[in-house]
DNA sequence: TTATGATTCATACGTTCGTTTTAATCATAA
DNA sequence: TTATGATTAAAACGAACGTATGAATCATAA
């Protein structure tokens, strides 16, 4: 069946992505991808070409329909919005709604890849910041212009600042289920991963609105 | 001269911090840190025992007097407070002020502590998050329970997940120098590094309390 | 059925890793 | 000055790393 070989490819991305997520870059080998795929250690260089080019694809496999999907929203809210600017909470649920909720959606990569993403986002690794500072670059530009439009009153730089706080809750709520033990250490309340998750969009919502229409500060 | 001693462990523990800041844990060998050291690649295993030790000892000589200072400010603002809550942009500056204001200090670590602690919260390695947990632990329990007093009608699940979110701005924030220029491409207007750290703190307090003390979610 | 190109496989390459060992060198106290 | 313990130095260890090679196996079309 000539199914095998994007069959290998898949698994391959599957495992690179859960193993990435868990033991990060430097940290996961080859031997893990493979053995964890259940594939020959050299599948991945004849499939991929290198570590480095996995890692990218394992990327671009989710990223390239979650920054058109957010596009897609976007084009949508503004067409409705009719030539005034977008709400800022629309804009903000464009943005990190629609990737919190691909954590549901594992045929989109679930939680792994949402863990993935947001512990990437300050991986020390070059290549990788590289890598996604360009896949991010057009959409970051759009949001930021919408952004800008919504919120006149608001200094751009304060904006830029503000979408980056933004970015760094986010990452770190997603990358957290253990990390969050940190902060939690005796759950408050018991919950369960679905109902957590399900409960993570609106808080997270909230707080990110929250910042982003806060006071001014003063210098 | 027997200054030599320790002379040497601090040189390891300083390019150790830098190195470990630029290219993570995984991504950084021995023979880097001692190569940057100027010392001999078997003094880290004399001085230390391991890399997992060094890795410890390079938070911890940080880490001791910041959760110190933060027990200290605390400390002060509840004496102040005489039995009333102490308010929770009090408590905000007291954890994460404390923390900012170390990036101006050389002495105490300075911005490239900073980024290594932004870097290290979402850092894969297992023995890493157990440490700094282990380490954080006491001084989040303090503040966890100074910001329920100061907040009684928000339910106390809501004001751990927004702790959370706060130390992940902040994180991301500290960690981003170069994470930034994912959003800031263009930056809007040149700000200077001291000066860009100086409006960093007011900024980020202003968006930390602003989610903070956002209208609670509907679920 | 056979030829062909794609894929899988076992194996090995050269490097680099963290760590250990043994000897040389240093500072200090008797 | 000499003996002693602490520190530094050079060299090597086995293990694990990413990658490359060439043969075996597979699916497919002529």
């Amino acid at each position: 069946m000539e199914v095998r070989t994007v069959d290998t490819r898949e698994r391959i991305l599957d495992a690179g992505e859960r193993l990435f997520m868990a033991h990060g870059y430097e940290g996961t080998s080859m031997r893990q991808i493979t053995g964890e795929a259940g594939v020959n250690l050299a599948a991945v260089n004849y499939h991929f070409g290198s570590k480095e080019s996995l890692m990218q694809e394992v990327f671009r496999r989710r990223l390239d329909w979650l920054n058109e999907e957010r596009m897609r929203v976007l084009d949508a809210l503004e067409v409705e919005a009719a030539g005034q600017p977008v709400k800022p909470s629309a804009i903000v649920d464009a943005f990190f709604g629609t990737l919190l909720r691909m954590a549901g959606d594992e045929n989109r990569g679930g939680m792994t890849f949402l863990r993935l993403l947001g512990r990437t986002l300050t991986e020390p690794s070059e290549f990788i910041r590289a890598f996604l500072a360009h896949e991010y670059q057009a959409v970051m530009d759009r949001y930021k212009e919408a952004l800008f439009r919504a919120l006149p009153e608001v200094p751009k730089a304060e904006i830029v600042w503000r979408f980056h706080f933004m970015l760094g809750a986010t990452s770190y709520a997603i990358a957290g289920t253990d990390a969050l033990r940190l902060v939690t250490d005796w759950q408050i309340e018991e919950e369960d991963s679905t109902d957590r998750l399900d409960r993570l969009v609106p808080r997270l919502m909230s707080f990110l609105l929250g910042g982003l229409r806060a006071p001014l500060p003063q210098f």
